[in-house]
DNA sequence: TATGAATGAGAATTCATTCAT
DNA sequence: CATGAATGAATTCTCATTCAT
């Protein structure tokens, strides 16, 4: 506790959760009220701070929306890798992809934001986003594209295929309700069940 | 020329088409940049007309927001109108659907507007869309069910199967741009080759 | 009727009983939602014509209170003349002057405009409006000291009583309901009563 | 001065001054101009910030002539309570009210709002103000009315009486200019000389 | 770090006014 | 005469941002 070390860590750490926390509450407001809809106000209320608090943390709103917008993609980043990680065929992968997002937007990690306002970046802030975004959508569109080389997927259109699955998983924030109507394993293996097996009972 | 009543219609003709076309624009303009990121003076710029000369057409924002979100909805049933109308079982009727809904979105029926900032609009209005929001989604859901029902259409949860469906055709407007890229008929099959036999090959 | 000259008569005519209902009317508004709480889509609504209309009577909305404005004066000067011209004694004038004014006000001369915008005018019209507003409390307060002269009225200072007397009868506008509550000749005789004897009962 | 107490007080104390400043600049702005021919810019440029400076101090420009109008009502009634208290009859009480009154409009206490535009109030403040009101003309009618029954006022119909009173004392603010023309003193004996003993000198 | 106070830029909205028809 | 359509200027109000304390 004197040990002036441990303090910085101290406080770099508590800054580091402050700052993760403030990063969660600006994805749930993002989401449910758009991006100029939310003011950095409301973000602070649900903090217990004042607005003029959160310029301690980010620069400006426009980072704080980067910020939200790198950690959403981070996230999911993450769930494609473990994914691959684990998967032992693409069709396993792409599986494990959908019930690693779903944990994310549905669990602990808290709300994600959904990245509908990237006009609003800056030039700079938004080719990052774009650059990663478009890398993580070629990522999975690969994914489907190995599968269909080995046979064991059906895509006629990789690149469609890809976003119609990302889309019905980005949009889950949208009407997603913590513990009121579907719960989250519902959702991952309804999706699930769709994505593999198709509506088609024949 | 000099009869009054033609001229009456000519008039009330051009309102009803100003309007449209003013819908559109704005849809367009809610689309890419959220309510509150899009300022009246965006949409009549794209018009032509001055922001003041908006209010000649409607109430207010929140008005514009309603009308568009009024429109999309409308669409939405229209397109599954005639889907149950000419589909021959619930599986035909569905993919009739996807295919119909995106022929709007992407057609010349012009941009249709994510209904994404609902909280923005008023409890009247709110209230009114929510409404016709959840029968269109339980309309879509009985679908599922009735193919269930009669051992046609597999779904474990038709009440997610119609969420992943809907959002997927859903999020299209945040991705697709006419003229480059996918285009419609290339959606429209992807999708339902997706939806309809999956991914898995066997 | 097929005179021309009879018509130009009526079309003059018609004119000015419109402009006349179009003074009442703005009077009406501007009295109770003040000059610039009025908008002249109000008065036109009222008279069942639209907005652009109005500026076939009249030049602009400042013309509009001016000649209200104007009205008002005039009525008062009238009600006064009529005072001076039949009263026999000071005393007699200013009762039958407020006695007159009350009729105006809450007769079928209809509302009279309250001068209480009177900043709002150009230059021009202000000190016109100004110039015979000091004549007219110049001229009521020449008669107090006529009285006080001849001895058949107190008042120490002539200028300060006839601001309470027009203050009182200024203010009635802004309580005053026809058909409910007070009276025409109740205000009348109750005013008349305090401002001639007083409430002292000896 | 490190003492954080007497700072918080400090605080409190400036805010409270800097609201009644605003208060009173308003006051006389809308007493002069009118509710909406003052704008909040008019107010802003007399206290030397800025118009959106003003709302950290009220809500709105409704909230502000909401709060205008409350002080005047409370003023006013302080005025009766004090004249009311030190009054031994009801006429010496009514002077004493007359007297009370002018000198907080034409006082220190600084302009005191005339209640014209109660119209443009919100329902809420509206009843409000209205009630508050009415209980304050019920009052003073009841002082007369005493005065009436023990004799020694005389009125036929103490609610005009009332009515014309008060008209007389609200009108004030219309024309009276500190240091030019009628001074406090003199408008508070002329008045009263016309009150109690009326224009009747036999 | 955190807050109260203030600002400047911009947004929605209103309204008097104009003009072609 | 009268109207529908449109405009430009002004007004209210919001909000990100700054700064002294």
């Amino acid at each position: 506790m004197a040990d002036p070390k441990e303090w910085q860590f101290d406080r770099e750490e508590q800054r580091r959760l402050k700052i993760d926390l403030l990063l969660k509450v600006a994805a749930e407001c993002f989401n449910s009220k758009g991006f100029s809809g939310t003011s950095l106000k409301d973000v602070a209320r649900k903090l217990n701070i004042t607005d003029a608090a959160l310029y301690y943390y980010v620069k400006n709103k426009e980072e704080l929306v980067n910020l939200c917008y790198m950690r959403a993609i981070n996230l999911g980043e993450a769930a494609l890798d473990r994914a691959v990680a684990e998967g032992k065929d693409p069709l396993e992968k792409i599986q494990l992809y959908v019930r690693y997002q779903i944990e994310e937007i549905c669990g602990k990690q808290g709300p994600v934001a959904i990245l509908s306002e990237i006009p609003a970046l800056k030039p700079k802030h938004r080719d990052q986003i774009l650059k990663k975004a478009r890398a993580f959508n070629k990522r999975f569109t690969s994914l489907i594209e190995d599968g269909v080389k080995d046979g064991s997927i059906r895509s006629t259109n990789p690149i469609a295929t890809c976003d119609a699955i990302l889309g019905a998983v980005n949009w889950i924030p949208k009407w997603y309700k913590p513990n009121s109507g579907l719960n989250q394993e519902a959702i991952t293996s309804s999706f699930n069940e769709l994505f593999v097996m198709g509506l088609s009972q024949r």
